[in-house]
DNA sequence: CGGTTCATCGAAAAAATATTCAATGAACTA
DNA sequence: TAGTTCATTGAATATTTTTTCGATGAACCG
């Protein structure tokens, strides 16, 4: 049997998945709370026990994504387009393999971009900053001439951007699957 | 001097594109009409005087990005490939010269993906399906050998997205630079 | 010029949405 | 078992947002 505070656990649980669902197919605003409260079968009132506002459910998803991101490392990969493959596959498997992973990469994205979003949520949504990240790879790549020439900072946002748009579609649709990872990755490996 | 209409028309023009620009950043239904409004100067209740509600503003705009959307034709091509070289670097003039077509391209792309889109407006926004324009053009070049092996629609959808992804992100913020059409092109392209 | 149209505003009404609350009964605790 | 806690609901309230409306004066038209 489960006890109470485990149920309250999985109740909020529901919640949060509900939520990510709704805020990533429809978006943040456009998503009322009676939508997710329809959505885990409760009434709507109750949701507020769980939550305190829309807004705290939302910050709450945020926070969890910015936990739950892993910085990109490059240490194990002898040159730097092997992390850029590395990195895109992994990336691609879980995608697959937990659509909530998905999910949550978008509403990030959203969050980051989206200029609705409450000030103090973007702010934890902006922490992650994964165009950054990349900048020192490319410049690795480029000195060890794996990757191709051009301002780091640029090919690093192409190729970034270009996930984010893969994934966007995919988080909603699984019905074109996934390109594979050496595709993306020729973005900037030099040839 | 402006005549009354010519007065009226511009306004109307005024208000579009400040809804444009709104609905970009922010998104449809985080979008308030007191926004718009406001970015324009007016009152609010004026705004009603040009546009029946905000959802008519939405579904002008929408279709105003119906009628714009050129489609893709590759006669004037040797190469398949040369197809998407010329589209892309095309596109990115456009959206470098007229960032309203940066933000029309957005806007479109969100009617689509987005489930909180009123029904017959989405309906309107899926007559533009690039994915499927460019199969055809994927298959040519695959027989020509100029394309890489594969799923021709998972290949159209890769590039598609991709596209989209860097779009996105020059609509709201031009701080970085646009990529090369080249290293786009190279999702598509055989070694 | 005199009458009509119409762009404009600000405030009021309507509609949609988020949030609170009192009541209920089932689960827990002692 | 008796009392307490707390998940739950549905309805009431608060808040936000959209839409309507009457009044005003400036542009137009004869």
């Amino acid at each position: 049997m489960e006890t109470r505070k485990e149920q309250k656990e999985r109740r909020r649980q529901e919640i949060i998945y509900a939520a990510l669902e709704l805020f990533v197919s429809k978006g943040y605003a456009a998503t009322k709370v009676t939508d997710i409260a329809k959505r885990v079968n409760m009434s709507t009132g109750l949701l507020f026990h769980y939550f305190e506002s829309k807004e705290k459910l939302y910050e709450e998803l945020v926070r969890m994504g910015l936990e739950g991101t892993a910085y990109p490392a490059g240490q194990a990969c002898e040159h730097a387009i092997d992390f850029f493959i590395q990195f895109t596959t992994q990336l691609f498997v879980y995608m697959q393999q937990q659509p909530v992973m998905a999910k949550m990469f978008v509403l990030m994205a959203e969050a980051q971009r989206n200029e609705g979003t409450p000030a103090h949520i973007r702010e934890i949504a902006m922490q992650v900053n994964t165009i950054e990240q990349f900048v020192p790879i490319v410049e690795w790549g480029q000195r060890e001439g794996t990757i191709r020439d051009g301002d780091p900072k640029v090919i690093s946002n192409a190729f970034w951007c270009s996930i984010q748009g893969i994934a966007e579609r995919y988080a909603t649709n699984q019905e074109i699957d996934l390109p594979q990872a050496e595709w993306l990755v020729d973005i900037v490996r030099k040839k």
